[in-house]
DNA sequence: CTGGATCTACTATACCATTAGTACGAATCA
DNA sequence: TGATTCGTACTAATGGTATAGTAGATCCAG
């Protein structure tokens, strides 16, 4: 797409969960996870990951006849990113409209409330 | 794409919200708009105007020659299920996930931190 | 040392958003 | 009324993610 709201893909947002959790990981390693959950070939997760190497979100090295891959980026980087784009281009910019539409949609734990008045609170604590 | 992380792409968000904006418009009103910010053909702009009315997005009805485009969604529904998709794609479900990422990469003025605050504590009484 | 398993590289296809051109009908204006 | 403007319908190219098959190399077990 050559106007896109997001700069990764379903998939490649999938493989990529899985590469950060797993630290290192070959393509047969992140299979076996997606396919818990979901049935896809084997060498459809290679490509994505071959793609994510080239977009630079992983990076891998030999390990004798397989590659094994790292994440190049930070999760918060990469979510950091995705969840900008969709502030911008999705709510115009404005933070307290994607948390009003968090807070409508999503049912949120006291410990979850709690925690989201903590990483407010700091905010103010460190201006 | 056969497993987008959103459900619409960045110029179908770009036209829906001018429709928001305005209330009810031409192609060649959300085409005015648009320019002001960059350039796109006018038949572009039809063809996601009509895109979007096929998949629920829009209405519309003649007004003598043209069609004139509603909204058939409301905000907040839109944005809500883009936002859902990204917390569990993209954080997992994480809410606090997500909103560590928005405070870790936008500046929130005091007027912001209050309003969500605010959004958080609603949601306490209610409960 | 050979056969099956495993892995990569290469190739290919489908889908879909984005982008836009062309043709033709309708309305409007001079 | 003839020409120009405007609008839609149709057509289509383009790019990129998602998906996967096949061929060939390599490795391990027997």
């Amino acid at each position: 797409m050559r106007n896109p709201l997001t700069p990764l893909g379903g998939t490649e947002m999938e493989v990529l969960r899985e590469v950060w959790a797993l630290g290192q990981a070959t393509a047969r390693d992140v299979h076996d996870r997606i396919l818990t959950r979901r049935r896809v070939a084997y060498t459809t997760v290679m490509t994505v990951m071959k793609n994510l190497a080239e977009k630079g979100y992983l990076r891998y090295e030999s390990e004798g006849t397989a590659y094994l891959y790292s994440a190049a980026r930070r999760p918060e980087e990469v979510q950091g990113s995705v969840l900008s784009g969709i502030l911008d281009k999705v709510f115009g910019g404005s933070a307290t409209g994607l948390v009003q539409a968090l807070v409508q949609r999503e049912e949120l734990s006291e410990a979850d409330r709690a925690e989201i008045r903590r990483l407010i609170d700091r905010l103010d604590d460190d201006a």
